[in-house]
DNA sequence: TCAAAAGTGTTCTGCATACACCCATGT
DNA sequence: ACATGGGTGTATGCAGAACACTTTTGA
């Protein structure tokens, strides 16, 4: 192997996923630079030479949003030759969900960050998002059927809702995710078959209309019955 | 982005695996070369230049196997800092699905391909595998557990079958990847009520018992119910 | 008192499970 | 004739689907 054999450059791109209650968004930068200058994309950056592929997911993630600590998952490396029109760039897509009330817009372009690239961010409805630089409208594809997928067998829902949430939010997140209708009692009853939440016995405040009560999803209980076989299943 | 940035490899790695009616069988060759000379790994290549990563694969694929056509599906990338004793290479990793009975192993150490790193080229009990070269235990654990998921949710198991087969061998490898036993009355049943198998009026030869029919897998008809909401079940 | 969403049980249907015997072939 | 795996039906239980009304709050 000899050094004619290094001439490739790997990035990670992240399609950061939230839930506003109504609909689900997916966090976009306006690229401020050439090439795509003015388009839509999906924040990424290059993997540095001594870091890890988790630890530049984190870093575009910390540098976007603030936030650590983040549901991330890796879905699929997409290096089609004409991908980047400066050479030949491999991209290692992510999905990461995260709580869209936690989230602050952190000040963009500082310097040799990933967000540097961008002249703006901002949430959008997953079903308008128009046409995004380079690739990354298939990569947004993958990302989502991959949520899709993963949401029915995994409880990872619950990352993408506040720490105590309500039935209904829980419910509507699903709907809009799978974009079907569930039956209220139904789906309650599944819910609490699995004894997966803990009501936390709070209640809503200040909303026009009976309050309802907050729930936590219990993670420990569900590691637990995890190894003992237990499935997740929506 | 200077040329600074352009200093990575990418390989992709292949789990190959084949199923000869009693277990399942994953494809490795011993190393010819340092690093890791004389140890066990996956088949893989460097990703050349003018090339995409589904060629790479497929390249990998015939040169060792002689077998195009065949189903892949990428599972994950790999990019450790320390992995490749000789720089940053990432690797894509695959898995493949081969009819081992159409399989012939080719002539190794063929110039410049993928096979000319390898000695030998073997079958393998996949819980026989021993310490594999690089990170390859742990790409081979993901492509597995990617596996085991996949045959649950999408007709993949039949790649592994010759085109025509008995129930009892669909029912065996089912087995054998899922790591559970199944009822033949309730197998056959829930197999049949898919109707995506046909019965090819042919029977087992040469057995010393009742020879079984011979069916094969319809899978027009299951792109056709697909699209139309089908799932696929098992 | 009205509007809005929360909360709650029962019936029915269909699918998963459990289970045992006869059949066709080669030796 | 015997050994080996092939092939088949029924009864039971449980989980998913369909379905409507009362409750609690703020305005």
């Amino acid at each position: 192997m000899v050094k004619d054999n290094f001439n490739y450059s790997v990035s990670v791109d992240c399609v950061i996923f939230g839930y506003d209650d109504i609909n689900l968004k997916v966090l976009l930068i306006k690229r401020g630079v050439n090439p795509y200058k003015e388009f839509w994309a999906l924040p990424g950056d290059l993997v540095h030479p001594k870091e890890s592929i988790e630890d530049a997911v984190d870093r575009v993630l910390v540098d976007l949003t603030g936030l650590g600590n983040v549901y991330t998952q890796q879905v699929k490396t997409f290096g089609d030759i004409g991908r980047h029109p400066l050479g030949r760039v491999f991209t290692i897509s992510h999905y990461s969900l995260i709580k869209i009330n936690q989230y602050e817009l952190s000040p963009l372009n500082k310097n040799n960050s990933p967000s540097s690239f961008a002249s703006e961010a901002k949430w959008h409805d997953i079903n308008r998002i128009g046409e995004l630089a380079f690739d990354h409208n298939k990569i947004f594809a993958s990302c989502k059927a991959h949520l899709v997928q993963s949401v029915q067998s995994k409880p990872v829902g619950f990352e993408l809702l506040p720490e105590k949430f309500t039935l209904s939010q829980l419910q509507n997140l699903y709907e809009i995710i799978l974009e079907k209708k569930f039956d209220k009692r139904n789906f309650r009853k599944k819910i609490n078959s699995m004894k997966l939440l803990v009501d936390t016995g709070k209640i809503q405040k200040s909303v026009s209309h009976r309050p309802a009560k907050l729930f936590q999803f219990n993670k420990v209980k569900y590691l637990k019955l995890k190894k003992s076989g237990f499935s997740f299943e929506i």
